[in-house]
DNA sequence: AGTGATTGGTGTCGATAAGACACCACGCCG
DNA sequence: CGGCGTGGTGTCTTATCGACACCAATCACT
């Protein structure tokens, strides 16, 4: 079956940066692209948009066929079109972000049998397309996200905590996210400022060192 | 000529938000829409892009053919893909946001035979698709904008003043844009400590009231 | 039991930005 | 010359942010 149209149209895909933590450290997830072009490329998760969805629905699809995740929050970054990024035909991206937890993922890409794999922020490997210039921008996106404002893709920072925390293991992971190191003093007057923190009156305990007060978040 | 797909492929478009200021007031350029659907309705001016052009670009080249206005920096809002958005085929949109100087569009409005019109923000007409959300978003990205940083759609503010300008003619721009009204002593720090005012030594003549300094902007 | 290692936990100060707010100055017109 | 209309100015309060240093509690080891 073909399609056919009076003037040319271009292909229109839904890329997703797949943000986690593993290990401590931020983490996207690519996969290795097994046919041309960029045969043996590592590129960012998407795929073509269907006729009948929207973009975003698209979008969360693709996420969750190649990863199993859904009911994530997307973020979109926005449309990258530069003609020649796909050397087949012209296509158009749209770009969206999404931060979910690491297990769920490691489950899903175990069972996954396309060749997915996380890599650290910090070793990627070389992109197909202009995935290097989509994938900066959207870590500069998930910062800025998760440094300011109290939205969904911020709650979903604490998916990276177990339920009973410490507020180190939440500077740990806020960390992260921002991709630079925050003062403790400063960090702890900040989440108490913007989240509903519940002391648990439990404490640690195991450590060489004193222990340290567990906590809950409540989401308004 | 046709050209045939193994896939459908949605059609994309640029859509350009061009905002101006026209009677101190904030005004948005909108076409008649000549053909079905929405015959007659008026709607977000901009068109398909090439193949060979990327889409900003694209928006570029509709923005200069509608309008005759080239060289306005473009910010993209975002793509807008709902299906159904367009009742002849799919349709993806890249909307951009654009502030141009009243006096240019005035004159190439003019000489375009097509029904082009500004609207007032405040009295806008039903739109055509979904175009009424686009602008709307388009609305609150241009106040963001030129509210915060020193961008380049930032500067465009200044075209709509006079190379010599009084403080309160800058004042009276800024809140249009803004959408909003500023306090005097307020407005005049803020423009003090962000934009590098010449202070011509000049006064304005003529007014039933006390001679306004005038004043020129440096750009860096 | 003592000591050192390790992480937990706390408060102040200064800079900066933003917003609220009121009065006199000056030229023109009548 | 008096009043109308716009021009022009400074202080205070508040909130936010970032920089910054010390003691506390537990454990492991001796």
């Amino acid at each position: 079956m073909a399609y056919t149209y009076e003037y040319p149209h271009p292909a229109v895909t839904a890329d997703i940066c797949i943000f986690s933590i593993r290990e401590g450290r931020l983490h996207v997830l690519l996969i290795e692209r097994l046919a041309d072009p960029f045969q043996g490329s590592w590129a960012i998760p998407g795929g073509f948009i269907k006729m009948d969805e929207d973009i975003v629905v698209g979008a969360a699809r693709e996420l969750e066929e190649e990863t199993g995740v859904a009911g994530v929050p997307l973020e979109q970054l926005g449309a990258y079109g530069m003609p020649g990024r796909d050397p087949r035909e012209r296509v158009i991206t749209v770009a969206f972000v999404a931060l979910v937890p690491s297990d769920q993922m490691v489950l899903t890409a175990a069972t996954d049998a396309s060749d997915a794999r996380w890599f650290d922020m910090d070793e990627l490997p070389v992109l197909a397309f202009d995935h290097d210039v989509i994938l900066a921008d959207a870590r500069a996106k998930l910062a800025d996200k998760v440094t300011n404002r109290v939205t969904e893709t911020a709650k979903s920072a604490f998916q990276f905590l177990p339920k009973k925390f410490t507020l180190a293991q939440a500077q740990a992971v806020f960390e992260t996210l921002r991709g630079e190191e925050l003062d403790k003093r400063n960090f702890r007057k900040w989440i108490a400022a913007n989240w509903d923190l519940v002391d648990l009156k439990e404490k640690t305990s195991g450590g060489r060192h004193r222990p340290a007060a567990l906590y809950s978040v409540d989401f308004v």
